[in-house]
DNA sequence: TTTT
DNA sequence: TTTT
């Protein structure tokens, strides 16, 4: 039993990248508001690095973008691995099998950002299939699923 | 363990009474998109009777009402009772411990409607405190913490 | 977004069933123990339905049993319909997409019970696949996957 | 919203300090199977590191020990320092807040193990309270909650 | 109707 | 290196 539940936004665009073996991997990191402010009055965040993997990496690649308000449900993942200088050094990141868009910043199909015409319209629009073939939710006909 | 974790909307603004010791309780019903449209490309949600208790069930009726956009985290609860047909009846619904706005919507002191004068100073921020002391990490001067 | 993760023991051995276009459904309750007594003192559960389906369906009807301790992840799911006496009536059910074994009892092949011989074999076997294919982690070899 | 929920076991027993104003905190590494095989038909498994603070911290160091099997639900909480060497490492952990035993393992109070008399009495037990008053569900006795 |  |  592995599960993580996130909402935040992310820090940058998504960097995708493609396996040797074609598919397609999407990585970010989300910035997730902490609930409670420090002791200095301080608003604070976690900073989550974010995998996704396959159709996924490409629909997160065409439709977030910095600033994104998500919701991530996935599991954590760490991995070790031996550094230069010969210490143990651990790598955690959630893998996310499931995303949903919670704000409408998002970019257009020319690169740039473009707000939807119709009110909320993308809101809780869900991005990821699982790998099975799925109907989203969303009545945005510039939505290419 | 038993953890439920939803984001959706109110139907309508919340409901706030009082027990005979004086402890509040707010309840309302949370829209949740499926994920999936159905057989006939139809968009469905789920509607989720939700409970919550103490001072957060006075900051869900100050601040939380119709259409309010929320992530809640809490725990699935399944009461029965014995109906006057005599059936047995099962009541399920979902006690929350934690609530978060996704959006602005939210009334003001008036009773009505108003969209928050500073950009996005109520997202995220977290309505519910555990009953300890905490701090809020809005900005918003009007909000009474 | 909507995540429910429970763990508890089934009250009674999973019934299955197949649709009329050959999918398999399995239903059972689950009784997680609360947190906290009651009251009184008392030591209360909830008794939550869950519903699978597809080959995971036809895994928890093999391995599943009675007094099972499981852990169950998946999505809360609320249908209405209107009774005859006129009332529209709920019924909430746990959708499981994800199950994990989390104590020993089980059926073996002739419907009976037993015992594993190794110690702690099966804990934390995986018996839900997403469709895909899969490997479990079980060393058990009695174990068809 | 920021919500993890593990199952797994303990790789050590758990390590319990006191911060300077008395508080005790309490950490310990979970390793959580993973759901499915790798490629080499490998089991693997996530270890997680975990913290937990106050009166759970204390109880878990008197309840917990090497291979307890627990349920844990908690927070995500990222922190970045600069190392020696001039680069920004982060340490990544689990802050829980809700512990549930899952299996029997557990210290005695000479500091051994020992299997509880009674059958299982202490599976599913909440070892945590939000520090309010409450009131276990265990019937043992020797349990000085 | 409920598990351990 | 961090989002709003």
């Amino acid at each position: 039993m592995n599960k993580v539940i996130l909402v935040g936004r992310l820090t940058r665009d998504p960097e995708v990248k493609n396996t040797t073996t074609g598919k397609a991997v999407a990585t970010f990191t989300l910035a997730v508001d902490r609930r409670f402010k420090n002791k200095d009055g301080q608003k604070e965040a976690d900073f989550v690095p974010i995998v996704v993997w396959g159709k996924q990496a490409e629909i997160a690649g065409q439709y977030l973008s910095k600033g994104s308000q998500i919701g991530v449900s996935g599991r954590l993942q760490v991995r070790s691995y031996d550094a230069q200088d010969g210490q143990r050094r651990y790598v955690t990141e959630v893998v996310a099998d499931e995303i949903n868009f919670l704000s409408s910043s998002r970019k257009d199909s020319t690169g740039g950002y473009q707000q939807p015409s119709a009110p909320r319209s993308d809101n809780n629009m869900s991005v990821m299939g699982l790998d099975e073939d799925f109907h989203l939710m969303a009545d945005d006909d510039d939505i290419p699923f």
